[in-house]
DNA sequence: GCGACAG
DNA sequence: ATCTTGTCGC
């Protein structure tokens, strides 16, 4: 993460349970000055998916990262760690909730991923912040946002056949896009987390989009956080074992 | 003041 | 997000 912002967070075990809104607010500002958009450039060899899984009225949460082949899209390793959280889940600072328990995970990968995509926004946030920007900008990863539901700016309808897409904008500016990842589905919310364009988001998106509303990194991750929290997987790094997949 | 509101 | 059962549709 940048130098500057060393204070701003507590290292190397990064804890925003004490944050007040108000704080955070400050924050996302000052990561906002290090967003980089610029086209992503490089080939792409894996993605990953990144997700947390919580059991209702608890504090402990399963984060993961599923690192999957690209553009084959089949999961070859993954990475899951049991933490816990107290920041609340606010609308417009998911961030602060579910970044440090994906943190840990993400540093627990020994390679890791061209890209990241993230269960939540990126550019597509009140303050141009949300969840991927905001792990992209802390890591310098090349991440990406796919979320189920509207956070912000306003859209039309994108067509109902697969593919079909439509800008959102907030305030003059597109900060993402409504795409119709599947046939008579509701669309996910597509949008740059850093160090990639608005078109590469879109695209990337699109590329990764097989049978299901989700695109695969996040159906994935968020399989494997699900089973983490019910049992049937277990914390650390594991290599995928394809002939023993399913 | 009112409506919106990722997971 | 999570808790839940059946049900409708491709």
């Amino acid at each position: 993460m940048p130098d500057s912002l060393n204070r701003m967070v507590i290292t190397p075990e990064l804890n925003y349970d004490q944050l007040t809104i108000a704080e955070a607010t400050l924050i996302q500002q000052q990561l906002h000055g290090y967003l980089n958009l610029e086209p992503f450039q490089k080939d792409i060899t894996t993605i990953a998916g990144a997700d947390i899984s919580l059991a209702l009225y608890s504090e402990t949460v399963y984060a993961g990262l599923v690192v999957l082949s690209y553009p084959e899209l089949q999961p070859i390793a993954y990475s899951l760690v049991k933490s816990s959280t107290i920041f609340p889940y606010v609308p417009g600072y998911l961030a602060f909730r579910e970044i440090p328990a994906i943190l840990k995970a993400y540093e627990q990968l020994p390679v890791k991923p061209d890209v990241i995509m993230f269960d939540g926004n990126g550019i597509l946030h009140a303050r141009r912040m949300g969840i991927a920007s905001h792990f992209g900008v802390l890591t310098g990863a090349v991440t990406m946002g796919c979320a189920k539901k509207k956070l912000a700016g306003k859209y039309d309808e994108p067509g109902t056949f697969k593919g079909e897409y439509s800008p959102v904008t907030d305030k003059g500016e597109v900060i993402g896009y409504a795409v119709r990842t599947k046939g008579n589905v509701k669309p996910v919310f597509i949008s740059p987390g850093h160090q990639m364009s608005l078109e590469d988001s879109l695209a990337l998106a699109l590329k990764c989009t097989g049978k299901h509303r989700l695109p695969e990194p996040t159906r994935y991750a968020h399989e494997y956080v699900n089973r983490f929290r019910i049992g049937a997987l277990t914390e650390g790094y594991h290599k995928v074992d394809s002939w023993t997949l399913f």
